[in-house]
DNA sequence: ACCTTATAGTCCTTGACAGGCATATGCCTG
DNA sequence: CAGGCATATGCCTGTCAAGGACTATAAGGT
């Protein structure tokens, strides 16, 4: 089954370690046992937040032999940023009144 | 004093109450009865969110009279968007390539 | 001064979750 | 098919955050 983001994007970020993890597999995709040597991760603890990012849809994995190799997937990450751009619009707003505000400085020259 | 990101925006924003209590200060500074209101949460519930948001930076409020008004604030989210950056960066490169395959196909025409 | 309204803080209980350790499963090689 | 890697899972425990009920503080109105 896909897990259709049953389990909420934030809280699965909230874990540091698993930040970590995907900034790693965002340099490039890895197998767990390279995962484990990396960051400072016990094996199980390191499959357990794989399958937390698995199932968030953060990462998906293929097997090789007697690896599993992971990799990063994009999709929470644009949805992550769908639900920032109305906050975006908030400051870009203030940016622009920002610009306004310096323009109307320069102008008496 | 002002506590500078001490605590984990993710974390914050994994509780869909203060997450909707953003979005409602997003379109408007309310006071904490307002808040009660609109939400569905009780008034002590209410505050200690409103703590919490506000020690993490992405609220902040003003007394008038008896009443706290809260507004938003936008750091903390471009905290977070420049956290997104690479990760964006990564799926636009995946636009890209798709662009020019898609660019290839016509091609022939 | 007293009472009301608006909000914050305290204490307690409960539930979620992370990590450790031990164990199970899957796959490959000899 | 036995034994060894690589990875996943189960169980147990400690920690921590959230919500409820009650209480405390602060400002206004009478």
């Amino acid at each position: 089954m896909l897990a259709a983001v049953p389990v909420d994007a934030f809280a699965v970020l909230a874990e540091p370690t698993r930040r970590r993890i995907l900034d790693e597999l965002r340099r490039s995709e890895s197998s767990v046992g390279e995962l484990v040597d990396l960051l400072t991760v016990s094996q199980p603890a390191m499959s357990k937040h794989l399958k937390v990012l698995r199932e968030a849809g953060f990462v998906s994995c293929r097997t090789a032999a007697q690896q599993r190799i992971y990799r990063i997937e994009t999709r929470p990450f644009q949805t992550l940023d769908e639900w920032l751009e109305p906050y975006r619009r908030l400051w870009s707003r203030h940016l622009d009144a920002l610009e306004r505000h310096l323009d109307n400085q320069e102008e008496p020259r």
